[in-house]
RNA sequence: GCCCGAGUGGCGGAAUGGCAGACGCGCCGGACUCAAAAUCCGGUGGGGGCAACCCCGUGUGAGUUCGACUCUCACCUCGGGCACCA
């Protein structure tokens, strides 16, 4: 057998793959015909924001194994569209943009250009002819339009929000950008607290069926799991204590149960009644405590110190169920955003308000005595299991029992109602930023806020130089004048713009939608096209945007659904997480220095062997750890696939050997199977079990029978050099317009088995027999084995366990 | 603190409750070569034995089972998410 192709034929990953390139652009092999395709497959895949330092071994990860998919779903016959595009507004690209001085404007399109040379390179089956680009007023007229539909739908308002402001970096910052209390960009600086109005989107109004949503779709688990914690929907009840005024002080808890034991009420610094509540001697002390708790950065407020502050309000309430006067406190451990802004305190069974209890001396009342099953018996004592004590008519009632009793009646009494919370806020899409889409609102003294009319669509952002955030609370947008005064579109008085721009999550929630019909101008999703793609055949992504993404795409499309501008509410029909890559079990970042750059070793191995080393690290759902030694090991098998095919195409040999045949359809079976389940890294595996099979199989070369269903097999891993082979075996058409080998279960199935022989459950023989042999064959052929016969002489047999086409266990009596 | 996920050779990892370690890397030995690289062939969890074989072994400890990497309980470690959410 000649292994060793002769040097003209070696394989070059370099040239093969610029070949192919070349060829596909000309062939057009990657472009879809929306309009009439019978089976169509939309294959979605994260768009990246295009950095300055370019494309991340993490993101060539994921759009491989999205691209896998997609290529093996065209193999087996669907019209697969795979479309890309650049999530490119934002902070990011902005203070980039600051830091080297440019305008982000000038800099994006390079970046783009960069991007999309790399992402060629790699070689995804993408239809670039449907690219977007958000920052592409062609693209953000939509997103704006989106706004407006939402706007007049009554789903986004204007309200006062506190927000993260970072003094050096001048602007406001998201969560996620303050550290410990500081900006991200200046650990030194600490973040203030400012109070702005905002534009939200109502998403709260659509938490449950969000929620309810959640339960049908087909999603990778953890990603329904975050999402449906980060809705965070609780059980319980609005009470209400009397303030000293007699005005309603509404509290929301999930322990109804436990009112006989609130001896004081707390409300956060910004509650409304703060004012009413506070008596004329301690006025001054819960002044400079809110002033205080306003200075406080909202992250450092909820997760930094955690030793509690609180003033007493100098007055009293009256629980609703005692009757009797409690004490009003005023604390910052109760957040405004949730439930109502107050609480009632039971210190006997909350740990918090145990804590601030003992802190302030207040009264702890016991009011559930826990069954003997609770191990922790000490105050506070948290458990549902048990039975109430000192709560009047209630005693000796259990506490689950409880919470609908007491609460149906204080309902009775008018003092409180069942009811459900969630911890989803509204979403705040105002960014007092520059680099995003204006909100096409106009502010007009009679009118209010309206809407720019959809013919004025876009409002375009305007190219200006000093584009930097400034001391105060609005855009740099509003430093411009001949830009934000204009009239009001209904009253035509003078009337300002918004100056805000949008939240990038804005651009995301719909971008799926818009890549069917980018060839439109006049419409932002054509309704025939849209019918015919979406929702979206399978999406796989990050579970970084598990939340925030996912939620406000759902959210979006939701809302378009209702208005009835489009037919589905569910915008992905089947949604995957992939894992991430990590190096030597970290994280890559800058900072360890341990980033991998995909381009030396698509430059070095090629972009096929790039692609399957990347997918054969590790369970693909779960990520992997990169280490440069292994790469090799593909780039052999590669080398070696090659060989075969030269080998085949000069060889005579048919698929004779029933073995091999066999093997073959066993790997058929394994490798659909596995790219199903997005097991890549098994699925490689296997295909290396049959070439080694075939190299070492029968006398002379594999036949063209033999490699042709493994380059077909290979084509959704190794795409340029499964192009390559498929011509080289005398194919004229692309190899992706083949069809997926069949698996025949007969051909796959083996005569003869080897049966593993227990006794005691440990192994201590094999036997070969039909793959139809009954237990008493199986047991006769058993014990006539010599090394089986030795542990069992002697004994007596007391079972005999027989799994067919598995093993035989003999269990002795001892 | 709460909610997930994961702990298996020197390494990445594989195993519907049924032969632990597929596949690959690395390493060791051999062939080819003046030599090296590449390539090819063979070996490779630990311990004992000349050998046939035997014992131990999937984070720790218990349990269920004829049989447990796999199921149950408790614990330890690592990774991810949430975090004063009443």
């Amino acid at each position: 057998m000649n292994r060793t192709p002769d040097a003209r034929q070696a394989y070059d990953p370099q040239v093969v793959e610029k070949k192919w390139r070349e060829r596909w652009e000309e062939r057009r092999t990657n472009a879809v015909d929306l309009a009439n395709a019978a089976n169509p497959y939309f294959n979605l895949m994260m768009f990246p924001y295009p950095s300055a330092e370019g494309l991340h071994v993490g993101n060539v990860f994921a759009f491989v194994g999205s691209d896998i998919h997609g290529r093996t779903r065209r193999l087996q016959g669907y019209d697969v569209f795979e479309p890309l595009g650049f999530d490119a507004f934002g902070i990011h690209s902005e203070n980039y943009a600051l830091k080297v001085n440019t305008h982000p404007a000038k800099l994006i399109p390079k970046n783009i250009e960069r991007f999309r040379r790399q992402l060629k390179r790699i070689g995804l089956m993408v239809d670039w002819d449907h690219e977007i680009s958000t920052t592409d007023p062609a693209y953000y007229k939509w997103t704006q339009w989106i706004f407006v539909q939402l706007f007049k739908a009554g789903l986004a308002e204007r309200k006062k929000a506190p927000v993260n402001w970072c003094p050096e970096c001048k602007t406001v910052l998201a969560n996620e950008q303050v550290i410990d209390g500081c900006c991200e960009r200046h650990p030194e600086t600490k973040v203030h607290q400012r109070f702005l109005e905002q534009w939200f989107f109502a998403i709260t109004k659509y938490a449950q069926r969000l929620l309810d949503n959640l339960e049908i779709e087909d999603w990778s688990e953890s990603t329904r799991r975050m999402q449906a914690n980060w809705i965070g929907r609780s059980e319980g009840a609005e009470l209400i204590f009397k303030g000293p005024g007699g005005e309603a002080i509404p509290v929301y808890t999930t322990r109804p149960d436990t009112i006989f034991g609130a001896t004081w009420i707390v409300l956060a610094p910004e509650h409304p009644l703060v004012d009413a509540c506070t008596g004329p001697e301690q006025r001054s002390t819960v002044d400079d405590y809110r002033r205080q708790a306003a200075e406080k950065d909202l992250v450092s407020r909820k997760v930094g110190e955690k030793v509690k502050t609180g003033v007493f309000a100098g007055t009293y309430a009256e629980n609703p169920a005692t009757g009797e006067r409690v004490p009003i406190w005023i604390a910052d451990y109760v957040l405004m955003e949730y439930g109502t802004g107050a609480i009632m305190a039971v210190p006997a069974h909350d740990e918090r308000d145990f804590e601030f209890a003992t802190q302030f001396d207040l009264p702890i009342v016991p009011v559930v005595q826990p069954d003997v099953s609770v191990k922790n018996r000490e105050l506070p004592v948290v458990t549902w299991d048990g039975t109430l004590i000192n709560s009047g008519q209630f005693d000796g009632m259990g506490c689950r029992e409880a919470v609908k009793a007491i609460t149906s009646w204080l309902a009775d009494k008018g003092r409180g109602r069942a009811q459900v919370q969630y911890r989803l806020h509204d979403w705040c899409i105002s960014r007092q930023r520059y680099w995003g889409p204006p909100i096409p609102i106009i502010h007009c003294d009679a009118c209010g806020p309206v809407a720019v009319p959809d013919e004025d669509l876009p409002v375009l952002l305007p190219e200006i130089d000093d584009f930097r955030p400034d001391e105060s609370d609005v855009s740099p947008l509003a430093r411009h004048e001949e830009w934000f005064r204009v009239p009001c579109p209904q009253c035509g008085a003078k009337a300002r713009r918004e100056t805000d721009v949008s939240d990038t999550f804005l651009d995301s929630a719909w971008y799926f939608m818009r890549y069917p019909s980018t060839d439109f101008t006049d419409r932002a999703f054509d309704p025939e096209l849209t019918e015919r793609w979406l929702p979206v055949s399978q999406y796989i992504g990050g579970n970084e945007h598990a939340v925030l993404h996912l939620l406000y795409s759902r959210f979006v499309t939701m809302a378009l659904y209702d208005l009835g501008l489009i037919g589905f509410e569910r915008p992905y029909r089947r949604f995957r997480a992939h894992g991430t890559i990590v190096r030597d079990g970290n994280k890559m970042s800058k900072s360890r220095g341990n980033v991998v750059i995909p381009d030396e070793y698509i430059e070095r191995w090629g972009a096929d062997t790039f692609r399957m080393y990347l997918m054969f690290l590790g369970p693909y759902q779960e990520g992997g750890d990169f280490r440069a030694e292994g790469i090799a090991g593909i780039r052999r098998f590669l080398d070696k696939l090659w060989s075969a095919v030269c080998a085949a195409e000069s060889s005579t040999e048919t698929l004779g050997d029933a073995a091999i045949q066999r093997k073959l359809h066993q790997t058929i079976k394994k490798v659909t199977d596995d790219i199903e389940g997005l097991r890549y890294n098994t699925a490689i595996a296997a295909l290396m079990e049959y070439l080694n099979v075939l190299r070492a199989g029968a006398a002379g070369d594999p036949g063209v029978d033999a490699v042709e269903p493994l380059v077909l097999m290979l084509a959704p891993f190794a795409p340029h050099l499964a192009e390559q082979c498929w011509e080289l075996i005398g194919h004229q058409d692309s190899v992706f317009n083949a069809a997926w080998p069949e698996f025949d279960e007969a051909s796959a199935r083996e005569d003869v088995i080897e049966l593993v022989v227990q006794v005691n459950g440990r192994v201590r023989g094999r036997i070969t027999a039909a793959r139809d042999v009954t237990k008493d064959e199986a047991l006769a052929l058993a014990l006539a084995d010599e090394a089986v016969q030795r542990h069992v002489t002697g004994k007596e047999v007391k079972q005999v366990i027989f799994v067919p086409g598995r093993l035989t266990n003999i269990v002795l009596r001892d």
